[in-house]
DNA sequence: GATTTGCGTTAGCTAAGTCC
DNA sequence: GGACTTAGCTAACGCAAATC
């Protein structure tokens, strides 16, 4: 299975139709014909697409799925949909889209989950549909209205807030690492932040699972990785690898230099370093 | 120096769907 | 039936750079 193309977007097209969807729900029906987004310089004529909405996200999810389990099975895992964790703040209503776990049940204990992923895919090309089932690539995502995926702010703002909740859920959640999956670039705005969160340890990082979005300019890395493009298989393997076999902690607080160094101090009484760190982390969560 | 333009963001709305 | 989720769009606003 290959990285996200424009043939996995037609896919999605393609095979909507063939299932349950119209052509109403899946594009703009502007006056010169449908459209996934309505192109730069054209009116949406009062239309605000919803419908393709739920669709597009269980697709996503759905592919994400199939991309990644072979590398969870690779790793001893399996890669789980609709994973529901109540300790981590995750519950049916709002389930963690994808996650790696030992087992594959959708309900699972902290423990079992190794990895989790916030999926914030979206269809980024522009698309032309004609009857009966013609679908025909007309521009990248600068030629049209629409910001798909990572490059909307709220979509940023979600998936920090979703990760952030599940941080602040309890110390449970600070052994799992957070990523957050999308198929575009993120815009300039968010380059400090997407570091930023990957220093200070909330996520992981943010995967663009879309090799080439647009033969033009876009945000390929951040220099931190916060961000990164994921360009074949292989880096997507060895990124995931080495958050599930590196024994990761969060910690977080806001304290005085006083009370940290006294922190410091009693930790590095022990003697061992993993007995050190296991005392400050203790000491710190106190 | 004043005005225009562009960008990023928030608030609010929408339609379709899920869950309890 | 009600609460909530999702992704997209519009209106409005603040701000800063560009232009007149």
């Amino acid at each position: 299975m290959k990285l996200w193309d424009k043939e996995a977007e037609i896919q999605f097209f393609q095979e909507a139709l063939r299932n349950f969807a119209s052509p109403e729900q899946l594009f703009y029906n502007l006056k010169d014909g449908y459209f996934a987004y309505v192109p730069k310089g054209s009116n949406a004529e009062g239309q605000t697409l919803q419908s393709r909405n739920s669709l597009i996200g269980q697709f996503t999810e759905k592919w994400s799925k199939t991309l990644f389990e072979p590398i969870a099975k690779e790793l001893g895992l399996h890669a789980v949909n609709s994973v529901v964790c109540d300790e981590l703040g995750l519950p049916r209503q709002s389930s963690a889209d994808l996650a790696f776990c030992t087992t594959n049940n959708t309900v699972q204990k902290p423990e079992n989950i190794k990895l989790l992923f916030e999926i914030k895919m979206s269809i980024v090309s522009n698309y032309k549909f004609t009857h009966p089932n013609h679908i025909e690539y007309v521009g990248d995502y600068k030629q049209h209205k629409g910001n798909p995926a990572l490059l909307r702010s709220d979509s940023m703002l979600k998936a920090i807030g979703k990760s952030i909740n599940i941080r602040v859920s309890g110390i449970a959640s600070t052994k799992i690492p957070i990523v957050v999956l999308g198929n575009s670039p993120i815009t300039d705005s968010y380059i400090k932040k997407v570091d930023f969160l990957k220093i200070s340890g909330v996520i992981q990082g943010f995967w663009s699972l879309n090799p080439k979005p647009t033969n033009s300019d876009y945000i390929k890395n951040t220099p931190k990785l916060g961000f990164q493009t994921i360009l074949d298989k292989a880096q997507l393997f060895n990124n995931c690898k080495e958050l599930v076999t590196n024994d990761m902690n969060y910690f977080s607080s806001m304290i005085s230099k006083l009370k940290l160094g006294e922190i410091i101090r009693i930790a590095s009484q022990e003697t061992t370093d993993i007995a050190k760190a296991e005392k400050f982390l203790t000491l710190i969560r106190s």
